[in-house]
DNA sequence: TATGAATGAGATTTCATTCAT
DNA sequence: AATGAATGAAATCTCATTCAT
C-alpha cells in the first residue's frame, strides 16, 4: 500500500518467479534428457540441473511424463511460430527464395537445439501410451501441414510439379530430418543450417545430370 | 568326433537345437520389443512369448543390452545382403532401373519387420553407452557406405551430377526413411514398397516443372 | 491493560481472532480427516478447508500430530462436560432414569459428529507414539471413569448387582460402541440416540426371557 | 523319473515352498503390521521380518493393500471356520452353554492374535477406497450373521426374548470387542477368554439386581 | 501474522539378473 | 541345459514442515 512499485510489483513477483523456474526446469531436462537420453536421465538429474529440490519438479509438472510433454509442445509451438514467420517473410519472393527461407531457419532452430531434437525424434518413434502418441502425431502432423502449405504455394505458382506434389511435402521434411541425423551420428560440428540451399536444390532439381 | 554315429550327430543337433532356440527368441524378442516399445518390454515378457523361461534368455545372451544388439546385427545383416544382391542383380541395367532395383526390395524388407525398424530408429537415437553408440554408428555407416556405392557407379555411369554427390547417400536414404515412418505413423497399411518408383524419380527429377 | 481503551479492546480482539482461526482449523480438520481417513487426509486439504495457508496451520498447531491430539481433546472435553451435565440432571431420579439420561445425550452427541467419531476409534487403535497413546489411553479411561461413577451409583442405589459390577462400565460403554459402529457400517440414517432406551433395557435386564 | 520318492516329491516341492513363503510372509506381517501400526510399518519390515528381500513380497502379493487384504481374509476365513466348529459342536447343549462354546473360543483366538486383531478394527473403521470398504464390511456382516443365527437359535428354544432380538447379534459382538479393546488398553495379560462367562451372564441377565 | 513455494527424507514398486534345483 | 523364485538396487512420487516475503 506505502510503496507504489514494490506494491504492483509484488503480486506479479510470485508469478515471475513461478515462470523463471519452470523455464529454468524445462531448460534443465532439455539438456539433461539429451544428454542422458530420455529415459536412462532421472528427475533427480533434471532438478539437480536446474538447481531445485526433486519435489519443486512436481510443483510444477504433475509427473515425469508430464514434463516430457512439455518439452515438446514448447519446441513444438517454437518451430510453428518460426514457420509462419518465415513463410510470411518470403510471400513476396519467387517460390525457391521462400523455401530457402522457410528450411533454413527451421535448421538454424535444429542447430540451436540439436541434441534435444535427436531425443524428439527418439521419443516420437516411442510405442508408448495411447494418449501420448496421439499428441505426437497430432504435432507432427501439423509440422507436415506447414510444408503441405508451402508445396501448395509452388503448385499455385507454377514452380512445382502437380502429379507428385502429395508427397514432396514429406520429402522436403525427410531431407531436412536427414540432414538432421546425419549430422549427430556424425558429430559434426558444422552448422546444418549451412546445407539448406544445397537440399533445396536437391528437392528441386533432382540429382540427374541435366543435358 | 570320438563316438559312433548317433554320437557324431548328436553334436550336430544340439547345435542345430541351440540356433533354433536362439532364433525363436529373437523372433520373440523382436515382437516383443515392437509392441510394448524398447524399453517398455520386459524380459520376462520375451521369454513368455518365445515359450522359455527367463532363465533360459541367459543362456543365450548375456545380457538385455546384448539380446538388443544381436537383434540389430541380424536385421542389418539382412539388409547388408539384401542389398549386395539387389546391387549385383541389376550390374547389367540402367542406372534407374538399378537404383529402383535396390531401394525396392528394401522398402519390402522394411513391410515386412516395420514395427521393429521402428523400434531400431528410436534406439539409434538413443544416446546410451558410448560403445553400443559406436556399433550402431557403425551399422549405420555401413548402409550409408552401400549407398554411397550406388551413388559412385551412378556418377561414374553418367547418370548422377558430381558436384552434390555428396549429399546423395543420405538423401536417398532419408526418403526411404521417411516414408517408413510417416507409414508408422498414419498407420497406413499400404506397402511403403509401393512408393519406391516415385521415389526413386524425384530423387533423379526433383520437383520443379520442366519447361 | 497498559493502554487506553481501543488497546485494552486489541489484545481480546486479537485473541479472539485466534481462537475464531483455531476453531476454523479444527473444525476443518474434523470433516477433512473424516472424510477422507486420519492418515490419508494432507495438511493442504485441510488448509483449503479452514480458508487458510498451509503455514497458517503451523502457526497454531506445532505438528500434524498436534493438530489431531487437539481435535481429540477437544471433543473428549465436549463428552465429558456433556456426561456431567447429564448426570447431575439425573442426580434426582430412578437410577433407570439416570442412566437413560446419561446415555441418550451422548448418542446424540455421536450422532452430530458421527463420522469424526469413526476416526478417533481409528485412532483409539492406532499402535503410535508412546506419549500419543498415553493420552489416548487417560482420555479413554476418564470417559470410563465417567461410567464407573454411575455404576457406582447404581450399585449404592441398589439398583446393580454388586458382584459383577467390575465388568458394568465397559459393558455400557461397549454397547454404545457397538451401536456407533453398526450405524456407521451400515450407513444408517437413523440417529443412534434412538436406541438409547433399548441399550439401557438389555443393559439392565438381559436377553432372557422372563418367567 | 529315476527315484519315485524324489520324482514324486519334485513336482509338489516348488508348491509347498511357495505355500511356505507366503505364510511366512503373512506371519511377518501380521506382527509388524500389530507391532507399528498398519501405516507405520514398511513393506522392507515386513520383507526383513519374514527373512526375504523386498522383492519377493511383490512375487506373491500384487501391492501392500493386496497384502494388508488378504491377511485379513485369512484371519476372518479363520474366524468364521472356529465360529462354525464351536457351533456344530454345542448343538445339543441347552443355549446358555451352547452361547458360551461359542464365545470363549472366538475370544481364546482374540487372545492368540491379539495385536493384529486391533489393528483388523482400526483398519475396519478407516475409510479408504470404495471397494475395499466392501470387502470389509462383507466380512463383518458375515461375522454378525453367525451371531444372528445363533440368536434365532436362542429365540427358538425359547431361550431369548423375541422383542429385542433384533440388536442381541450386535450387542454380543460389541461385549466381545469391548473386552478387548480394554485389554489392549489396559495393557492387561490376563486372557479375555477368562471373562467369557461373565460377558454371557451379563448378555443373558443383564445388571440389574433380582428380587 | 499470513502466505505458499521449496524442501528432501522416505515409501512403494519394478525388473534385470542370479543361482539352486 | 532349463527353470523360475529370490534378489535388491534404483527410480518415481508424496507430503509434512520450513522460511523468506
Amino acid at each position: 500500500m506505502k510503496h507504489q512499485a514494490s506494491a504492483a510489483a509484488s503480486p506479479n513477483l510470485r508469478d515471475r518467479l513461478r515462470v523463471l523456474t519452470s523455464q529454468a526446469i524445462l531448460d534443465a531436462a532439455e539438456v539433461v534428457f539429451a544428454t542422458q537420453g530420455l529415459q536412462a536421465a532421472r528427475m533427480e538429474d533434471v532438478a539437480a540441473r536446474a538447481g531445485v529440490a526433486v519435489g519443486t519438479l512436481y510443483n510444477y509438472f504433475k509427473d515425469r511424463e508430464s514434463l516430457v510433454a512439455s518439452l515438446h509442445a514448447w519446441r513444438h509451438q517454437q518451430m510453428i511460430e518460426l514457420f509462419e514467420q518465415s513463410l510470411a517473410a518470403g510471400e513476396a519472393q519467387p517460390f525457391e527464395a521462400q523455401l530457402l527461407g522457410v528450411v533454413r531457419p527451421l535448421l538454424s532452430h535444429f542447430d540451436q537445439h540439436r541434441a534435444f531434437f535427436v531425443v524428439l525424434m527418439q521419443s516420437e518413434a516411442e510405442v508408448g501410451r495411447r494418449e501420448t502418441m496421439c499428441v505426437r502425431r497430432a504435432a507432427i502432423l501439423e509440422l507436415r501441414g506447414c510444408f503441405e502449405r508451402v508445396v501448395e504455394r509452388g503448385v499455385a505458382s507454377g514452380a512445382l510439379r502437380r502429379e507428385d506434389a502429395e508427397i514432396f511435402p514429406s520429402a522436403i521434411f525427410a531431407m531436412m530430418q536427414c540432414a538432421m541425423m546425419q549430422a549427430h551420428f556424425s558429430e559434426s560440428a558444422t552448422p546444418v543450417a549451412d546445407q539448406a540451399a544445397a537440399l533445396v536444390r536437391l528437392f528441386l532439381d533432382g540429382a540427374r545430370v541435366r543435358p
